[in-house]
DNA sequence: AACCAAAAACTTACGGTGTATGTTTATCTT
DNA sequence: AAGATAAACATACACCGTAAGTTTTTGGTT
């Protein structure tokens, strides 16, 4: 079009890996991860599929950047919070992000090569209730108590067959009737007589069994500051104020709160 | 070789849908479920690939099938048992289960057309709740909170690196030489102070975060019989003994108790 | 403005995947 | 012993990730 000596120059838009990532998060989104394939990818982006390997070592290298996007989507706990309800805002966003990404919950690979902004994240989490007065022993439990139970959340709200309420009390009741009569009473008595309640909605129950570990996790805290009961192979301090890495050189955890 | 006339009759060893399912799952327990290749399995079981599907209508469906049996692994909670120690067991067989077959996790089609072990065993849980003295709904919370913990803890574990506290000791010293110098002071402190000490194992955590839901539970269930706060839309009785399901035909949930 | 190396696109090709379809063989019933 | 049925085998297809080779575009230097 501007040079009219030359064919029409057609300015290839030019792809970078976060324009890739981005894209295949559509489409997992969409389709789940098995939807997502380098040639419907590179369909997407007007590219051949190979032309994505410039910007991705493998599929592989793909999907942690994915999942290390996702992680950066996540609301981080806020440091003017305590945090009970710093660690409960970042647990409500963790699970909205895994719904709006339910393929996330599958990815293996975030703990084996994590990316910087999964780093981040844990990072801030676990500066959260060492702050809160969590010994490193103990923030451990935490860290492992309320994300196994977010996982476990969205796994299993992700496997359910419905989504909206009305979605939910259809299908229900199709497979209510399906259930060989009488052979699973409590099973049924559950569907009949809850999820087919109206205004059931199953994503309600990540708020009872969060505070249910909140709560837990707060005795947890209070009963070692009581009584210094902590278990023998635990070194550290309670309060992380002074505490120091054991690594190569000392490093203050202060050091990057201000992000 | 037993009749001369004839060429060797070659008995063909018949195959049945077990026998797949078996195989398919050794082979996914070995490999993950990326492993298992319809030609794969084949060979295993000395047969063509396209035989299989004169036991199994697809791969989806194959998949199904292994979850189910998966399902028939787990120990059923005990009747003789409390709630609480019944479903602690189960818990902890389910955890062992997942440990066992890691894939099973990323099974989404369990919650879609649920198997018969997975039904008795869901239906079991239920019961378990119901006769322990939860209302229906309080049975929903923690039927809700324990699985999604189970499952988020076995995905945790699964996706760790490393296995036992040898691995386990010289991948931490790894992770934390590669990490970036002080950017992560918390994880640093973690890694150093918990995941390097000797003994350390991630496994041990499932129990403390087991024993926070159920106290949890027990907490809610507490609170429930002092004053009968029940939210609004729960119909069902608190007792289950003279409850009957809202079915066609009334049922007794002790119908089927023994199973 | 002309050149040229480097980056990023495209093209082709290969072995592996699930499974539709058609054929052959084994087994069961009579 | 024979015919029917079930379950094996064989072939073929479309799609997958990606290795290897080729062409085009881009950006920096004259």
């Amino acid at each position: 079009m501007a040079s009219p000596r030359r064919a029409a120059p057609v300015p290839r838009v030019r792809l970078n890996r976060e324009r890739v990532i981005a894209a295949a998060i559509v489409i997992a989104d969409a389709g789940g991860l098995e939807a997502l394939t380098m040639r419907r990818l590179g369909d997407d982006l007007n590219v051949e599929a190979m032309s994505i390997y410039n910007h991705v070592a493998n599929k592989d290298d793909l999907i942690n950047g994915m999942a290390d996007a996702i992680f950066g989507e996540i609301e981080l706990p806020s440091h003017s919070d305590d945090w009970k309800s710093a660690i409960r805002k970042r647990s409500i966003s963790f699970r909205e992000v895994l719904a709006r990404h339910p393929w996330a919950t599958t990815v293996r690979d975030s703990g084996t090569n994590p990316g910087p902004a999964t780093l981040r994240h844990h990072d801030r989490v676990i500066g959260t209730f060492r702050n809160g007065g969590f010994s490193v022993e103990k923030t451990a439990h935490a860290f492992s108590a309320v994300d196994s139970y977010i996982y476990g959340f969205a796994m299993q709200e992700k496997s359910l067959p419905f989504t909206t309420p009305e979605e939910t009390a259809a299908m229900a009741a199709i497979m209510l009737a399906q259930l060989p009569r009488g052979e699973y009473p409590y099973l049924a008595e559950l569907t009949a007589d809850h999820v087919l309640t109206p205004g059931y909605f199953y994503g309600d129950e990540f708020l009872v069994g969060l505070d249910l570990v909140l709560d837990g996790l707060e005795t947890m805290l209070e009963t070692d500051q009581r009584r210094g009961s902590q278990p023998p192979h635990s070194r550290a301090a309670t309060r992380p104020s002074a505490h120091a890495v054991t690594l190569n050189r000392r490093v203050s955890p202060d050091e990057t709160v201000h992000s």
